[in-house]
RNA sequence: GGUGGAGUGGCCGAGAGGCGAGGCAACGGCCUGCAAAGCCGUGUACACGGGUUCAAAUCCCGUCUCCACCUCCA
């Protein structure tokens, strides 16, 4: 079997065959760049990340584009709010959210194309368009330019609107539109906007509507047509349907399948920074839930499941991963850490359940089921003395958790090299204390070895018996 | 009003006609000086009302509640 994805174009699971065997062309909606990210929009890196190393596992060459939007509307009021440019405002928010993204060990993407770095390739298109006459300059000498709606017959398949029950886009001022549904391809500079920030076009001074770049972006980057385009529920109208309207009419064949993962909630609300219920990295840290964690948190769902967050669900998922975390650190200080978690020898110890899973639509939650039962197995064989049957079992566990981007030894979690220092001190520290202890076990003055255990307890530092003698780790704060 | 989607045990969360996914919590046991960790065991869950079927959480009809989109949105 292989795998198969829910194309929300046709409703449908449908099995995966990518235009060229053996190479799959994905683009993945990015974020505007107008604040710092949320839980929320890290949940679509993470979930396209796991897409990613599926496709990598699954022996594709996967070309991943995941765009940046670095001009809208938003950052221009910002701009104008703060007196500083737009692109400085842009920038510092994708700094962000690059370094989210490198907490939360999602891979970098084959490339990441900003919004104004294309505006030739937009206006290709929309001079295209034009003389298709599927876009037209806006009457009202605005400097707007729209796609006009009713002519393309189409609109609407994606998401099962009818153009005729909807209502008009609010993306523009209807003035200069010929239909209230038309949308704007070209934005003319008004006067009230930064000074900064527009580009000539043959249409007069404008800059790009939030669709045409997408449209622009994926051909420059993936071709006419290509396998996968992904992003949030959110998208599908009117983003997707305009990119695809566009493309299409400007006789480009564009996706074939089309992810949508569930948006993250909270108290059954949609997550946003509008709503006011954002909340980021720096804010699960203070749970003390670890970035591995959170990837574990949204891993646990699928995909395209709404995920209503409560620190209660969190904290859950910590625990849980901890569990795996714990076999997986003792496993490796007996056998070894041994290969990494997607070499020949792993991906052949991958159980044919999980790979079953995961190509059932990334069924990561099932996955996750054969995963604990591999780590049930793996500490039972702690308890005996078959080092080979440890061996297995860890390499199994670790490969599961690497294609889920959340093995604990993946260097991706590892400390900076202060915390390295650190550690040294800390182990010979510990070390010391756990000897007093073991001396005082020795003539069982069990008060004097458990206020050694006490005192570690307290400072953080968690001691636990085991037949091979103690062992200790830096417990988590709760 | 239109278009999608969801309601599963104390909690999280898969599944989608027939052997009780998995995890967290709880309880009992094993192990342990005590713990911790781990292992073993314990659950008659599928919003509600009808219907189809030998068999329904899964299919059909109806009802209720919730969410997303139709405006910028991951």
């Amino acid at each position: 079997m292989s795998l198969r994805l829910y194309d929300t174009a046709t409703r449908t699971v449908r099995d995966f065959v990518p235009q060229e065997a053996g190479k799959v062309g994905v683009y993945l909606c990015g974020l505007t760049l107008q604040a710092p990210p949320h839980i929320g929009h890290l949940r679509s890196g993470v979930n396209y990340d796991v897409l990613r190393r599926w496709l990598l596992h699954s022996g594709y060459e996967v070309r991943f584009i995941r765009n940046l939007t670095d001009i809208d509307d938003k950052i221009l009021v910002k701009a104008m709010e703060q007196d500083r440019p737009f692109w400085s405002i842009a920038y510092a928010n994708e700094q962000k959210l690059a370094a989210a993204y490198r907490a939360l060990n999602v891979l970098p993407p084959t490339y990441e194309p900003r919004a104004t770095g294309h505006i030739p390739e937009m206006h290709e298109l929309i001079a295209r368009l034009i003389a298709e006459g599927h876009a037209y300059p806006a009457s009202d000498g605005s400097g707007d330019v729209y796609f006009d709606v009713a002519s393309y017959p189409a609109y609407g398949a994606l998401s099962g609107q009818r153009p005729e029950a909807m209502q008009p886009a609010g993306d523009a001022p209807d003035r200069g539109k010929r239909d209230p549904r038309d949308f704007a391809l070209w934005k003319g500079v008004k006067p009230d906007e930064p000074a900064d920030a527009y580009w000539p076009s043959p249409w007069g001074r404008g800059r790009p509507g939030w669709h045409i770049e997408c449209s622009a972006m994926c051909w420059r980057y993936l071709g006419a047509e290509f396998d996968i385009h992904g992003g949030g529920l959110d998208l599908i109208f009117p983003h997707h349907e305009n990119e695809i309207a566009q493309s299409h009419a400007a006789g480009l064949p564009f996706a074939r399948y089309w992810v949508h993962h569930g948006l993250l909630s909270i108290a059954g609300a949609k997550m946003g920074k509008s709503a006011g219920n954002a909340l980021d990295l720096d804010y699960v840290a203070t749970l003390g839930v670890r970035p591995v964690e959170l990837r574990y948190y949204y891993v646990a769902a699928h995909y395209r499941s709404v995920i209503d967050y409560s620190e209660e669900s969190l904290r859950e998922a910590a625990i849980t991963y901890r569990r795996i975390e714990g076999f997986v650190q003792r496993a490796a200080e007996r056998v070894g850490a041994g290969a990494p978690g997607d070499s020949p020898a792993a991906i052949a110890e991958l159980p044919a359940a999980f790979t079953a899973a995961m190509d059932d639509d990334l069924n990561t939650s099932a996955a996750l089921a054969v995963l604990h039962e591999a780590v049930r197995d793996g500490n039972t064989a702690l308890t005996g003395t078959d080092d080979a049957a440890v061996r297995a079992a860890l390499t199994r566990v670790r490969s599961m958790l690497a294609l889920l981007g959340v093995d604990p030894l993946d260097a991706a979690w590892s400390g900076t090299g202060q915390d390295g220092e650190l550690r040294g001190v800390v182990d010979a520290l510990v070390a010391l204390a756990l000897e007093q202890r073991t001396q005082a076990r020795g003539r069982k003055d069990w008060a004097a070895a458990d206020a050694v255990r006490d005192q570690l307890k307290q400072a953080g530092v968690v001691v636990e018996d085991t037949p091979q003698g103690p062992r200790w780790t830096i417990g988590e704060q709760h």
